[in-house]
DNA sequence: ATTAGCACTCCATCGAGTCGAGTGCTAACA
DNA sequence: TGTTAGCACTCGACTCGATGGAGTGCTAAT
């Protein structure tokens, strides 16, 4: 027995139909709502066929079908017709505030939050390990030391040292200069003893603030190793009944706040680059068994990602999903490419 | 009718108990509970005494009794045994990371939901408005220029520029100076056309780039005008069945992330800056109607406060949770004072 | 191959019955 | 007069069985 072209129909309708009402639907409402002209009878016989194939699932004996795993799977595969959607609104909205590369992406997701009714997330660039580009050492005022840390891709870090007594303009001006000449270009592997050493001894007696000063460096670059995840709507998957028994959102909503295997979730097959469903068991996050989730990559500097995500019930609607994604990641591949040139 | 001694000791039994269980407590559990040796009979007629002063409610014909919200003032404000806790192993894993401001508060806002099971959050300094401490332009690379102001409090702000065409490294040594004359000491109703004009006039010929600038420092400014809330624990509330009911918790929960209307909490009565204690409908929030809520004020420098709050329960452990404001507290006005020396 | 018809299954809902915790009241007692 | 024992009563929680309906699977007719 295999998948004809009737029983593909009938799959369709019972899918789309559980999407809307997640409700088990049943052979009579089948019979009426495709433009098949078939009884409930033969409906009722194709249904049996496409459980035996492992499409569909009865909840329980004589209840209606749903869909399982693997019927969602070849809906998103095949049956899915992909729309383009205006997210227009959406997108006056991001350019308002979007200046810092954290508010934007808190943005997109809120944005993407309210645009469709599910939970998202969004991560920011992932690099190996961004290499220094630029320092700076300022004396803000009479105790405090300013050293403004530029690593590859913008990224700016501050960091406040207490200013050690005896420290000249002319001392911290030469300061920069060794700093900038010795450390400009290497990631944080790179900065070993020899470099170390060349340093202390370019910068006679300032050794300890060398020391001190890479501590900071150290830190700037690992601080950016745990990739930054932005959430938003986390509360929409309690408007799925489904989702929103108790132990299921309670370990969802956990999730979604620690953040903590979100990324691994992001993470899954990232060499992909299109726009990937997991849907139930396929995600690896144990707590969202019963959802879907729709990841899609963007891209912020060449060879540099960043990945959305959607998180929703397993009846989610699929095709505004991809659809709304589709369109976000292109607009966001726009705004980096149009800030880099 | 008023309250006497053993009237007291009863409520102050029943709150209790009704604390640890979260059930209606009846006459029989208080007889044995306390060590006033009376038969229920007894309690039952105080308890009715009680429930007529407004102490304690029943939920219903013949259950058990439950504190009422001027029960939990009572008890709350005269009754509770404030003890002094130990906060220490919350302490040795803040120091750790905390370097940055914002690092450090939602280290806070974590480390005290773990410790209480509770809901929390933590704002940061609130200023009228900031003044500018230092303002530094260098130009990274060939096309880009950083700005980085420095305000009040030591909030750094970063913003990007693109360089424009034939700005010379002299021009930008001599704005920095012309921007640091004029602007150093003023926030941003103070930095108006007039000394617009001024700076306009000093720096002949980069009037443009100065536009620009300006439109950073007023953004960096304003930027720090919408406090930063931070939350931690908000999946804690469906640890308690009278609030995991899915109204009440949606509502809560779509709060705290929303964190739009939490300033609001933290702020009232922003003037006492002892801890204070919300009951019910105490709040200024009206999803929290169900909730307690216990604020505290901590001092970051002379003048400039944060508060810290805790959402849980009615029947929330009120000790527990003063107990450990108090010590954070404490703990937090040094890390502050030291910070500042 | 399709369909009408029918028996069957199983969940959801409702109401009746039971249980038990807890109350309020009364009368007796110290 | 304050305390207590006793008892009738209330009301939610839980159980059980009956009912209804949606939906199925099977069979026989078309």
């Amino acid at each position: 027995m295999e998948l004809d072209e009737r029983k593909l129909k009938i799959l369709q309708a019972i899918i789309k139909n559980y999407l809307e009402t997640g409700e088990p639907v049943g052979s009579r409402t089948i019979s009426k709502f495709t433009d098949l002209n078939l009884s409930s009878a033969t409906i009722r016989n194709e249904m049996s066929d496409l459980e035996e194939l492992g499409y569909i699932v009865q909840p329980y004996t004589s209840a209606g079908r749903i869909p399982s795993d693997k019927g969602y799977r070849l809906y998103v595969d095949t049956m899915m017709q992909s729309r383009m959607l205006e997210v227009e609104q959406m997108w006056d909205a991001l350019n308002d505030k979007a200046d810092k590369m954290e508010t934007l992406l808190q943005q997109v997701a809120k944005l993407l939050a309210v645009n469709t009714n599910y939970a998202t997330l969004v991560t920011g660039p992932q690099y190996r390990s961004r290499k220094v580009k630029f320092i700076q050492l300022t004396d803000v005022d009479e105790t405090q030391l300013l050293a403004v840390i530029v690593l590859e891709g913008n990224i700016v870090k501050n960091k406040m040292l207490p200013l050690a007594a005896g420290l000249e303009k002319e001392d911290i001006l030469k300061l920069n200069i060794v700093l900038n000449t010795y450390l400009t270009g290497l990631d944080m592997s790179e900065i070993n003893l020899s470099v170390i050493a060349k340093l202390k001894e370019q910068s006679d007696g300032l050794g300890n603030v060398i020391t001190e000063l890479l501590d900071a460096i150290a830190q700037a670059i690992s601080e950016e190793e745990d990739i930054p995840v932005y959430t938003s709507g986390a509360t929409n998957i309690l408007k799925y009944p489904e989702l929103s028994d108790h132990h299921v959102a309670s370990d969802l909503l956990y999730e979604l706040e620690e953040k903590k295997y979100l990324t691994d979730l992001l993470n899954e097959n990232s060499e992909e680059h299109g726009i990937q469903v997991y849907i139930g068991q396929e995600t690896s996050v144990e707590s969202m068994k019963d959802c879907s989730v729709v990841t899609a990559t963007y891209e912020i500097e060449d060879g540099i990602y960043g990945r959305i995500g959607i998180v929703g019930p397993k009846r989610m609607d699929y095709e505004k999903v991809v659809g709304t994604l589709q369109t976000l990641k292109t607009q966001l591949d726009d705004i980096f490419k149009k800030n880099k040139e």
